[in-house]
DNA sequence: GCCGTTTTCGGCCCGACTGTTTTCAGTCG
């Protein structure tokens, strides 16, 4: 999609018109319609031919005829003319911490300095601190946040946040110093990386709060600690070991400014910027430490207050984007949201048979302990030779295990399926005789990821129509900080998948997280049905349910959009 | 550059913290 191209694009001008020193608000519109872009579940390029684009909240008729212009040409024009001003390097600079456009402009100009390595030396020499506003503790720690820039920190992946929040939750708690202690920001939003993890808590002795924030096991550095703001950076191992390090934001609140906190720092940024607009139309003025009339507090306490002093109701976090949901909290219109306890069972788990590290009956005990009615098990087909592929005798000879389980487990089944490979023109793996012998089959792409959009998008519609396949897997196939999503028009395959009742897969591995969340409400949008599953190739892994249910909820998924909340008849029913 | 239930002009969220300077600008979220 041409939306990340578009908005990364925006993005940018933003930062140069901010070193240019325009106009601030010129540069957030920018920021905002990058921002816009990058949430929108609707292809731009269809927007463009529909002539709708104008209708992007944050999008007028400015930004609504750049966005025209690389449809139709691949490029913008006032883009490229702002970055021949700029000497290559410059814009690494903002990602410095301690550095804003203000500081990297005077760099740049009064200095000569244009990238990284450049500033690094000039700080070590001690070169900075003659330049008005910087100073001996600037260089300093500019040497350090160079170094974080280098290291290429990238954002957390959801599960490892989750880790993270816990640690520090338990750390706190056992200190004794605060009374209550909740995690806010992206990560309360489920989104699918987080930035930063934002935790508050109330305390009445804040510095003694503070403090133990401070000494928490992992902490590599106190980057800010003032009365009611802490911020440090933490080590943590991520879930496949490696070692990194996460930035985390304390804020200790008072109990009546708890509501208002909470949803002060659990954003997002423009939803709150909504509420806030509608909250100064009402003459009431909106905060971190509660909503006011005239000086008076109206709400606070709780999150719920803080809704309801705008006649709206309470929003769930995943939905607090700024993309429809406050209108619909303002007509009683919010959908009731899947939730983790709605799941009966998991499709895509595998075995020992393939790649994963345990047998088919450990899978099988863990998935009845998590309380599921069903689990499926899906190992790989043939062609996945790096996964150790089964062959379709091998695949279908565990049959009688299965019948065996099933006969000494009331409530609870286990469905033999398999993960079948999509070969290179669309066809499946094994033999039409074979897929219908199993109880339900899930087709996904390993290989050939460079295939020209169309071939690709005809292979996955081709995958999708075969009446044997029953659930399309990670449809897009990235994998975060490793390897991109295959060109492809979703769009076609959603419709596909709709036409033919194939469901599609939200693969909750934390480095897939495929579909996304703006892809699978625009799957919801087009009629199609959603299998939420872990992927697992451990029994830990089934735990990866409650992010792929938080996506969905981002994508504004009820139980009835979720396959796999259905009662067990009517999913039998679904993939027969 | 966007936007409209006081507006087609004149607003645009705002508070915490740091570092440098000496009363505040810059950065961040």
């Amino acid at each position: 999609m041409k939306n990340e191209e578009i908005a990364a694009r925006f993005s940018e001008i933003a930062d140069m018109l901010d070193i240019l020193g325009e106009d601030t608000f010129r540069v957030l519109s920018y920021q905002r319609a990058a921002r816009q872009l990058e949430s929108l579940t609707e292809n731009v390029e269809d927007l463009v031919r529909a002539g709708r684009v104008d209708q992007i909240p944050g999008i007028g008729a400015a930004l609504a005829e750049k966005i025209t212009e690389y449809v139709t040409t691949g490029r913008i024009t006032y883009h490229e003319e702002l970055r021949a001003k700029f000497p290559p390097g410059v814009l690494d600079l903002l990602k410095v911490r301690g550095l804003g456009p203000k500081k990297v402009k005077i760099l740049w100009q009064q200095l000569g300095i244009t990238d990284l390595d450049t500033l690094k030396a000039a700080a070590e020499k001690h070169l900075l601190r003659r330049v008005k506003g910087f100073g001996e503790k600037t260089e300093e720690n500019l040497v350090r946040a160079i170094e974080l820039v280098k290291e290429g920190q990238a954002r957390a992946f959801l599960v490892d946040a989750a880790r993270v929040v816990d640690a520090i939750t338990e750390g706190m708690k056992a200190s004794k110093t605060v009374e209550r202690i909740e995690a806010a920001g992206s990560f309360r939003r489920m989104r699918e990386t987080v930035g930063d993890v934002d935790i508050l808590a109330v305390a009445k002795n804040r510095a003694a709060a503070g403090a133990a924030f401070e000494r928490l096991p992992g902490v590599v550095e106190v980057l800010a600690s003032g009365e009611t703001k802490v911020v440090i950076r933490l080590a943590y191992h991520d879930y496949e070991g490696s070692p990194r390090t996460i930035q985390v934001d304390l804020r200790i609140l008072d109990p009546d400014s708890w509501g208002a906190g909470l949803q002060y720092f659990t954003g997002s940024k423009d939803h709150n910027i909504r509420l806030r607009t509608m909250a100064e139309r009402r003459g009431v003025k909106m905060n971190e430490y509660g909503a006011f009339r005239d000086e008076k507090r109206i709400a606070g306490e709780t999150e719920e207050s803080m809704y309801s002093c705008l006649d709206l109701a309470w929003i769930p976090p995943e939905m607090r984007e700024d993309q429809g949901e406050i209108d619909l909290a303002a007509t009683n219109r919010l959908p009731k949201l899947v939730e983790l306890s709605d799941i009966r069972g998991d499709f895509h788990v595998h075995t020992d048979a393939t790649d994963g590290t345990e047998p088919l009956e450990a899978m099988v005990d863990a998935a009845r302990h998590r309380g599921y009615s069903f689990v499926g098990i899906s190992d790989h087909s043939v062609s996945a030779t790096v996964a150790g592929g089964m062959t379709a005798d091998q695949a279908l000879a565990r049959r009688d295990r299965v019948r065996a389980l099933n006969r000494n487990s009331k409530g609870f089944t286990v469905l033999l399926g398999t993960e079948c490979d999509i070969l290179d023109g669309g066809e499946m793996d094994y033999p039409d005789e074979v897929l219908k012998e199993l109880d339900f089959v899930i087709a996904s792409v390993h290989s050939r990821f460079t295939l020209p959009r169309e071939a690709q998008t005809a292979r996955l519609v081709a995958a999708a129509e075969n009446p044997n396949v029953d659930i399309l897997g990670h449809p897009t196939t990235r994998q975060i900080g490793w390897r991109g999503p295959i060109e492809l028009d979703l769009d076609a395959v959603f419709k596909a998948c709709a036409r033919a009742g194939t469901a599609i897969e939200m693969d909750a591995d934390p480095r897939r997280m495929d579909l996304n969340s703006p892809q699978a409400r625009a799957a919801k949008n087009a009629g199609c049905t959603l299998s939420v599953d872990t992927d697992s190739h451990a029994s830990a892994n089934l735990t990866w349910m409650r992010f792929g249910v938080g996506t969905a909820r981002r994508a504004w998924l009820t139980p009835a959009d979720v396959l796999n909340t259905w009662p067990l008849e009517k999913i039998r029913e679904f993939v027969r």
